[in-house]
DNA sequence: ATTATCTATAGATCTATAGATAATGC
DNA sequence: ATTATCTATAGATCTATAGATAATGC
């Protein structure tokens, strides 16, 4: 099925949400990148704001069904669901990488990443889902699935902040990079090598890896 | 000697332009916030244009007084300067925290901090700003440090990220953190946790400390 | 083939507000 | 510093109409 006019109007409004943000960006601006006039965007959305509201609806939506399809469980309030408690650190790799992928090289998602970017300080809703998305929530998280891994709660921090933050600076990273790929190298790199100076500890240590 | 106006304005507006993006903030506003209107600005300042220009200015200055208070030399653009192939990691510990609770705790950095990053896609000079001062700048210039302590470039580059990424990623948790404190010394752990790694390393290579 | 209807657009226009300037007061 | 004012532009609404489709009549 080809791409609907709402559709459309979705994608073009977040590629300028992104450049300029929510503020920087005017429906004349939106009408005029589509090929027509401010005035057809209200037969489709009634405001602005509603097509902002409609975006942070399609991403909710598109990240729930990643999440079924790589079979990484969501959080819960109280802690994770028991099938976690012993996450094969393969598949956090695997899934680690898919995650940069989707929020760099998928073109929805890697502007909607620099949407909330823009937007976290103005508008606490966004702020909330940056937070969600990319900075606390994954950051507490893998805390939460290292927490199996180590002794105390520190140690998972600690463990979940030397997975996560250069993870999450590479994003950065990527967006002002030249080449794009040597980036994601970069990340590969990262988390292997992360891989066997954890389970290089847990040898020292006696356990089973 | 008192705060002048001039001054005021510059502190004001950054905090309204941390917070809603320079967009998102009027003349308007930042002459309410002052306790005058708006008219008046322009006796200050020629253009709210001017104004961003003079903030930036202004961190321009204080970032170089810094640099040459804590002795760590500046880049160039070939490299380093001779002085610091060899800097001791206890300097590198005291002038990363010293970094962070700059970047955090300092109110004209903090909000420049996040002014950069919401205006960091819209415009291009406060883009190379935002990776000189924030992302890609300092990861280059920790793993510049490292590539003297390890044998290859890619290793120093993979020093770099464990030991930066998190920092960075810290930047976003304080902003968010209701406990600014603990966020502190999550950073202080990981920092004492990363050199006691690779002083360790180092000794198994049997090289001297 | 005709009529009615629907949907998506254009162009004109409304009100509010932006950045900026000029005239004036103290 | 204020007040008054200028020009430009924002988001939003209105009316008219184009192109297409559906229902109806013969």
């Amino acid at each position: 099925m080809a791409e609907g006019t709402k559709e459309r109007i979705l994608r073009i409004a977040l590629e300028l949400f992104a450049q300029n943000g929510y503020l920087g960006t005017s429906m004349n601006d939106i009408a005029g990148q589509l090929g027509f006039t401010k005035a057809a965007l209200y037969k489709h959305y009634a405001s602005k704001q509603e097509i902002l509201d409609k975006i942070v609806e399609r991403m909710n939506k598109m990240d729930y069904e990643r999440a079924e399809e790589y079979e990484m469980p969501e959080t819960e309030p109280d802690g994770f669901a028991e099938a976690y408690l012993h996450t094969p650190i393969q598949k956090i790799r695997t899934y680690s990488l898919a995650q940069f992928d989707h929020w760099t090289k998928e073109p929805f998602s890697s502007n909607f990443r620099k949407m909330l970017t823009l937007e976290q300080y103005r508008d606490p809703k966004l702020a909330q889902l940056y937070h969600d998305y990319l900075a606390g929530g994954p950051l507490e998280y893998m805390a939460a699935i290292f927490r199996k891994l180590v002794e105390s709660d520190e140690d998972a921090m600690q463990l979940a902040l030397e997975f996560y933050g250069p993870m999450y600076l590479l994003y950065s990273v990527y967006d002002g990079a030249e080449e794009k790929e040597s980036v994601s190298s970069l990340l590969a790199a990262h988390i292997d090598h992360f891989i066997a100076r954890v389970e290089s500890d847990y040898r020292k240590k006696g356990r089973p890896t």
